[in-house]
DNA sequence: CCAAGACATTGATCTGTCTCAACCGGCACG
DNA sequence: CGTGCCGGTTGAGACAGATCAATGTCTTGG
């Protein structure tokens, strides 16, 4: 694995990269500790988050096999990391990771490319946050996820696997649990979405969803 | 001025560099607009933003001199960008700045630093948008401020100058005007600000503003 | 096969923020 | 020097989503 850093170089990466595995729900890193190593995730989902004192959690994006994590500027990490479910990660220490960029200035591009996406996911989500309800966030939320796993031939519908639990993607959406429990539930009765179980969510007719998502 | 770009390599810049000037409230460039040019701040504020079909509108960011805006990945703007007040930019065809970027590796190392930075402020946006109340969210955006345009000598308190409209302000927090406005005469009665003006607000006692910010 | 615990759903009520509306004050303009 | 307009503030009431609480469901382990 380990694609995403570069597919010409694999010999000068196997190195320097080693591979951890982690239980669901075991931490990666936290926030403000000392940031020595990047992640690539070979396997599973990772959710990164900041916390408040008092608990209060948002999430600031859930990864999946080919995404990084750990690249900051500082010398610590600003998020916190938490495997989601069963989750392989193959990671390299910064300090080697800046000697390969010195290398391999493709690598870099690639690297500032990928901060861009980030970016603009990032601003995105903030509009969902400061602008959107909750239906249309929980809608919009099932969208993305059908954009980035679903293979875009068939169209039309679409089935959805959620290894997140709703108290996940509470914080992420900016709403309670009971919020998103009740909206999936009000978006069935409708007959947007089915839910043959928590963790698995079918788009039936992936235009009406997009439509509800953007028209309320 | 465009000196965050490069100090070292100015004659090579101002070949490629042009200037525009910008009024209150000018459009700079448009959401899903082609993207043909990057500029930088030498004067003024800049707001960017996302707008949803029906007009609600989310301000991503407020940018000062010496920010950079409008390097995306794609051919077309993820954001719109206007000016708050009077504001002067050096611009520059995305081209001219590729090819400056072949020709100058410090260059490309200085824009992934900036994009992780923005990163990191955007994932703190998502935190506040997400998780904080109303109150936090004014005293964490006056903090911001204090911590952006002040000299942080004297410390202890702050006189910040605030550009941009409540409406603004009600756009980046999330929130509206009113919310805004009834926010600041709470703080103001509480005697943890004081606001001269509508532009200005006096932060007496920062640590009790950061107190504040954080405990409630 | 049953008990315990974690997660999800549903219900009843509360409340922070929004909405709608009026008012105020400064500035530009006739 | 009114007068209109725009941005800001203040007030009253409504409502989306939070909170508090109970119930349901699935999984794990004895």
């Amino acid at each position: 694995m380990c694609a995403a850093v570069d597919f010409e170089h694999l010999g000068a990466l196997e190195q320097i990269v080693s591979h951890r595995r982690y239980a669901p729900g075991q931490a990666i890193f936290q926030e403000s500790e000392p940031a020595d190593y990047v992640y690539n995730i070979s396997n599973g989902d990772v959710r990164l988050y900041k916390l408040l004192a008092d608990g209060r959690r948002q999430i600031t994006g859930f990864l999946r096999p080919g995404d990084f994590l750990g690249l900051v500027k500082q010398n610590a990490y600003t998020y916190g990391a938490e495997a989601i479910d069963a989750v392989e990660l193959c990671c390299m220490r910064i300090i080697d990771l800046e000697r390969l960029l010195r290398e391999l200035p493709a690598v870099r591009d690639r690297l500032l490319d990928m901060s861009r996406d980030e970016l603009a996911a990032a601003q995105e989500q903030m509009l969902l946050l400061g602008r959107k309800s909750a239906r249309e966030k929980v809608l919009t939320f099932l969208l993305m996820r059908a954009q980035q796993q679903d293979d875009p031939e068939g169209a039309g519908s679409a089935v959805l696997d959620l290894p997140m639990s709703r108290s996940d993607i509470a914080d992420y959406l900016g709403l309670t649990i009971e919020t998103v429990s009740r909206t999936f539930t009000t978006l069935k009765e409708e007959g947007l979405i089915d839910l043959p179980s928590a963790q698995h969510v079918v788009l039936a007719d992936l235009e009406a969803v997009e439509a509800a998502a953007n028209a309320d």
